[in-house]
DNA sequence: TAGATTGTTAATCGATTAACAATC
DNA sequence: TAGATTGTTAATCGATTAACAATC
């Protein structure tokens, strides 16, 4: 099969995990894993493995599994690492800072060319290589370099408001970490980074099984 | 039905997000929501909605829909959110004390007991109302209180290490915030709350519109 | 060669959606 | 009452798993 091949939505969000692995198994110097292999480490079956795979192009063989070295390089092509994106951060709070300070995101493919905050007191601060913006100034700012992706680091009230704006500016992706459903129009992808939700799923699991 | 019911996981995923529109429609001051009022506002059909509340202890009324305050209020419940969840975070990085002086853990039953960090620099220093401790004396620690969940904000090299350690101490439950798989027996739940992850689901939207 | 492992088909499992009688 | 909306069953859709011939 083809890249072009519609990937299903879980799929999807088990490519990177894949790449984590399989960059960790280069690492250590590992050129060849089989389905079983990925599949222990990853929590999967092997033939949950197997299918995923057979959506890229990409071909095992057998008795050896996958090049390690092909996998990746797949990998990070079908998820971008290979491009660069463009990101604004939008919320210079402690999260939002975390993530321009996060050194990981160039490697991964992602370029922070803005912070922005309403905050007087927090604009003109140095934030890793960034400074931050006022929020007035983002239209402008998008104009010059046209970003792909927002992120929404801000208090959940505002997070709409943020989101109709980063739409206005033309980004084409919005990663919400806001504790707050957002809403855009369907050509712009939207996903809910859900750190309270995470905590609130591992909250009801302890009240299962006390 | 009961509570006691096993939830599908897909459901206990969108729990949260009835709990934040539940609240906001509080605040609004409305009292009644139809499951097509609740989808439209979270991007579901009526039909999931009336699916997902049919699993708790929760009835609507025809004509008039669910009564937003016992929503509220069964959604808490079962979200744990009427109790107090014992957090230590491990990491004092960016990301740990982003999350260490958010607010909102409190309000939605999570209290952060201990802040850990290996580096020196580190350890000593206050972080919201809380001290960075230093990560030898956290089996001390998790003795005096026991603790219900850790949460992992260390770099991925880091991350098994510290969930191993995590479960000595005694946790039930694990959120990952490293850019890693974690292994835990099965006792203990794992969640990875993936920042990373998502950029890379958006990154391969993006390069599929183009 | 013998045996391990792939790629793929078919079976199973589970979640979402549609439909509609019951009900307020 | 008439009509809106629930609760629930059945149908559909889609993902995961099992199984196995092909293959290295």
């Amino acid at each position: 099969m083809f890249e072009s091949d519609v990937m299903p939505k879980p799929v999807i969000r088990r490519l990177p995990k894949y790449l984590v692995h399989v960059q960790e198994l280069r690492e250590e110097g590992v050129d060849w894993a089989s389905s079983q292999d990925i599949a222990d480490a990853l929590g999967l079956t092997s033939s949950t493995v197997r299918q995923d795979l057979s959506h890229m192009d990409m071909r095992g063989i057998s008795k050896k599994g996958y090049e390690t070295s092909q996998l990746e390089a797949v990998l990070r092509q079908i998820l971008g690492a290979d491009r660069m994106h463009r990101v604004f951060i939008i919320g210079a709070g402690n999260l939002g800072r975390a993530l321009a300070e996060h050194g990981a995101f160039s490697r991964r493919g992602f370029e922070i060319c803005g912070l922005f905050d309403v905050d007087p007191e927090l604009i003109g601060r140095s934030v890793g290589t960034a400074k931050v913006m006022s929020m007035d100034s983002l239209p402008e700012q998008s104009k010059r370099v046209p970003i792909d992706i927002g992120i929404i680091a801000v208090p959940s009230q505002a997070a709409q408001a943020v989101a109709d704006t980063l739409v206005k500016a033309g980004v084409r992706a919005i990663l919400n970490l806001a504790y707050k459903h957002v809403q855009a129009p369907p050509e712009v992808a939207v996903v809910d980074a859900r750190i309270m939700e995470s905590l609130q799923e591992l909250a009801y699991s302890l009240g299962k099984s006390k």
